[in-house]
DNA sequence: ATTTAGCACTCGGCATCCAAGAGTGCTAAC
DNA sequence: GTTAGCACTCTTGGATGCCGAGTGCTAAAT
């Protein structure tokens, strides 16, 4: 429904802002070199975007800038999708190529190098819990009321925890609990281990164990403060050296908003395959009004695992970051996929 | 060397600042109650104790503000300890009385606590790592070629590491390297433990183990990469609601130094028993030049065991935070104790 | 029918000016 | 030693006016 002349212009318009962060006026996109209109022919096309809702005003006098329809659209339509660069790729395998004994090791390094390349914010959700199951429960004790609970995930994550533990329970019997909960919770997703706690073990429990009720609860104690995943982010505070983001109290909101990291695994958990884009209002969230997340997923054999993101304004580098994401999304995957393979 | 009015103008123009963050003015001194003196008699004094360098103008005709040696002198001489609220106790208590399994869940309650009760940003320490032994150590085979290790310290601290394992390690030798490693190497602090391990433990192992080679390597992988102790803060951002940091470059440095754990206990580490209070250029690191940042030490058995510490504008509120800080890091050593009592 | 040149108009940004207010420093009187 | 009085200084905030960037419209050119 938009000339070709109009989709150029807007798509002119938004390079030109995200670039300078300041109102594109119809003289500078008419002294674009792939543009041979006067400005006066740009005004009037500009004028009827406006009112098609791509572009708006700041003020009666200043040039146009991007609304989020417009944005939008650029991102559906007009997007060229830019090459990356020989040292961006380079920089992504380095940084992921190092050597790591645990893969939050590499998620870790992975939000560093996006908020390196991009000088947004990144954010990286580990594997998610819901999705990973019990590989293998130990229970180590430290103390004569003490006893340390470690479970590794299927993921290879591993978690410790500490608790206490009933004193009268001897390291024979201990050994009767780790070997009954490995064998029968094996492969049970984190999430059900109390549930199946409650059903099936503990009255398996109760016929090999004396004090089979403080263990039961001290269990019970363990499976239910599951770990929320672990949220890794780049460059914190790279959202303040925007521009849009100069006021004090709008750049607190935001950085408070990551120190919550439930909070933030909700937003940015992104379950689609491939990149999804949320555009300010998109996001349903008042603090990210202006803000644009782009997130992608990794996966391992197909299944979906965790989530990169970044945040930046909605005058974001939207090519750029596009490729940079997608690139080190895929590339985590066949690390995930490799690293798994060496170490079932 | 200064005269008992000049003592009490000084209290009152620091009293003034701190709460109102504005240039105090020879009027207001003198409409306080304590003070029967007029504006004129006021001025005078003011211009001597600029003269001595307790007072500073911001410009020639606004208000006198605390020089840094004016804070100086103000903590150390005129200062008059504030009785902590019966809430603010409460609140500390309540905080702290929860139950917990690991000490690190009181220090990052202590953490919360203390920057909300002050509005200032906190920052703890958790015990030193070159302080802390080792209690024990377990090995965890968890797929073919891969294990966790699990550090216990005295201190209860609890740690695990993923690493590569000699695939052909059977399990009886594994158990074989563990006691060994439990027996030598308990009570050893930390950062001895690769020492430790070069010197006797690797020809013991040389003596019962087939892959002693390789797991020695492991070994010194795992010692190497000592961690850092950990950093819990609370309220990040707190400092932005203080008037001196509106302006996003400030607040952007400091914000960075939050996310170098390393930096950050170097800073504010204190091994000082008691509190201690560094104003502004005392700090000796630029970030912090109109920043006081006060500590306080919490021990086991006299033993030093970490920092707590709270960063403010140098126009902090002593008094309360004194208090505060005093109480909590009394009331730490407490639990810490009862807590080590219980669990030894 | 498009496109463009021309021109009046709008608005933010910036400098300037001014008056008010807060505060100082000095002097002279108490 | 203390204080009242006063001239002086400096910030703050509002008003004013100008400049430049940009628009919207109209009429001419293509």
């Amino acid at each position: 429904m938009l000339t070709e002349r109009q989709l150029m212009i807007l798509k002119a318009i938004v390079n030109d802002y995200i670039t300078n962060a300041e109102p594109v006026g119809s003289r500078s996109v008419s002294k674009r070199e792939d543009i041979n209109y006067s400005p006066a022919t740009i005004r009037n096309e500009m004028s009827d975007l406006e009112e098609l809702g791509f572009l708006e005003k700041p003020h009666s006098s200043a040039g146009r800038i991007p609304s989020q329809k417009g944005y939008r659209y650029y991102v559906d339509h007009l997007l060229s999708p830019s090459k990356l660069s020989k040292r961006d790729m380079s920089d992504i395998q380095t940084m992921l190529t190092n050597r790591f004994n645990e893969f939050e090791q590499v998620i870790q390094q992975a939000a560093k190098v996006l908020s390196n390349l991009t000088s947004y914010t990144s954010i990286v959700l580990g594997p998610e819990v819901f999705e990973s199951t019990l590989r293998q429960i130990q229970l180590i004790p430290i103390s004569d009321n003490q006893a340390v609970v470690i479970i590794v995930t299927d993921t290879g994550h591993v978690e410790n925890q500490t608790v206490h533990f009933p004193g009268t329970l001897e390291s024979s019997e201990l050994e009767k609990v780790v070997n009954i909960l490995n064998k029968r919770l094996r492969g049970v997703p984190l999430v059900q281990l109390k549930e199946k706690l409650t059903e099936e073990i503990s009255s398996i429990l109760k016929q090999y164990i004396n004090q089979y009720e403080s263990t039961v609860e001290m269990l019970l104690e363990v499976f239910r403060t599951h770990q929320n995943e672990k949220v890794f982010y780049g460059g914190k505070t790279n959202i303040l050296s925007q521009p849009e983001f100069h006021d004090v109290e709008r750049v607190r909101n935001i950085l408070n908003i990551f120190e919550e990291d439930a909070l933030v695994s909700k937003l940015f958990r992104s379950d689609d395959h491939g990149l999804t884009i949320k555009i300010g209002e998109e996001n349903h969230f008042e603090p990210f009004a202006d803000c644009t997340i782009i997130t992608a997923t990794y996966s391992l054999d197909g299944k979906h695992m965790g989530t990169v993101g970044i945040l930046g304004p909605t005058r974001m580098e939207y090519p750029r970051v596009i490729s940079i994401m997608d690139y080190l999304s895929k590339d985590m995957t066949k690390l995930l996929t490799a690293w798994y393979q060496k170490n079932s």
